[in-house]
DNA sequence: GTCTATAGGTGGATAGAC
DNA sequence: GTCTATCCACCTATAGAC
């Protein structure tokens, strides 16, 4: 799923490469969207398990987000997507249980930055203005996108040149949107 | 293929749209791969199209850009993806043909956003470090992870949130890649 | 250029033996 | 829990009449 997509895959490739029967795959999960919601579970367990052993260091907020970019990175050096990057863009297609399953993992996902963030703000690490919430989102998205122009050009090296900079805008001593644009 | 993507949608699907049958379709687009050769041919051409318009105006660099974004936002507004995001996304279980196409649209979005930087530099108009291409990589990436976003959500304003963040951050007096960080 | 009809394959899913 | 066998819907694609 995180190579080929929801729709992208099927119990029969599954099975031929576990050497099960798809009949033995449905008896673990009855249904397709039940496999999709339980992988995107899965993920995102996973996912916040790693945050939560970022919070379990003492790292200030710079360091934090330098590691939160790593765990994106890791998934990329295996020529995977973010399971979460692929359901985005097939999301018109998703059963609803998938669906609540992947903003459910973006929301987390913001929140957890959200507060890096502000922790950052307040003792000068890092340096933003407005609403860290929309900072946060900024970063996902573009983390996510990179991720998949990486990958589609076969070329780790986008994604870590791209989140270099985005480190580098948020990490900086003047930021981004505390200048204004006439708009 | 704008709202499902490549896996995502089928003969049968556009025949019912159309008020076509299946072999009709056929008759002009022989195998899908094909069709989704040409429909990416056909996005990628009418996105120059509107980059040339651009290119007639005498807009500066940081006009320039924000029309540019306003392409993004104006496909969005259709509750759509660009095509080329959606098919990133899908990569690995492209036809040959349509892989060529994508990346061929990503060069020809990134060579002209190169440019219009590099002659906002020279004119102060916007101010960023290192490489244009690499700035316009990050813009690139950023603005399809944002569309990508806001459809799930289904909520543009998070796309056009982002965008002014974006392009505050190459419009501003001091720009993020010229800050250092330490990695 | 559009149709009906159909081929040949694969999709997700189930029944029932072991 | 895993298997064989099978169902039926849908897929891409083609043949051939009009």
């Amino acid at each position: 799923m995180q190579v080929r997509g929801y729709n992208g895959f099927s119990y029969a490739d599954i099975a031929e490469s576990m050497r099960l029967t798809k009949a033995s795959l449905h008896y673990h999960f009855p249904s397709k969207a039940e496999l999709g919601r339980r992988l995107m579970e899965r993920y995102t367990g996973n996912f916040l398990a790693a945050l939560g052993r970022i919070d379990a260091t003492d790292a200030n907020a710079r360091e934090r987000l330098s590691r939160y970019v790593s765990i994106y990175a890791d998934v990329l050096a295996n020529k995977r997507m973010c399971l979460c990057g692929i359901l985005a863009a097939e999301y018109a297609t998703l059963p609803k249980s998938v669906k609540a399953e992947v903003t459910r993992f973006f929301d987390a996902n913001e929140t957890w930055l959200a507060g890096v963030l502000e922790q950052g703000r307040r003792s000068k690490d890092v340096n933003f203005g407005g609403p860290a919430i929309e900072t946060a989102r900024t970063i996902t998205a573009s983390l996510e996108g990179a991720m998949m122009l990486a990958r589609a050009y076969d070329d780790a090296e986008r994604f870590h040149r791209a989140a270099r900079r985005l480190l580098a805008d948020v990490a900086g001593s003047r930021s981004a949107s505390e200048r204004q644009v006439t708009t």
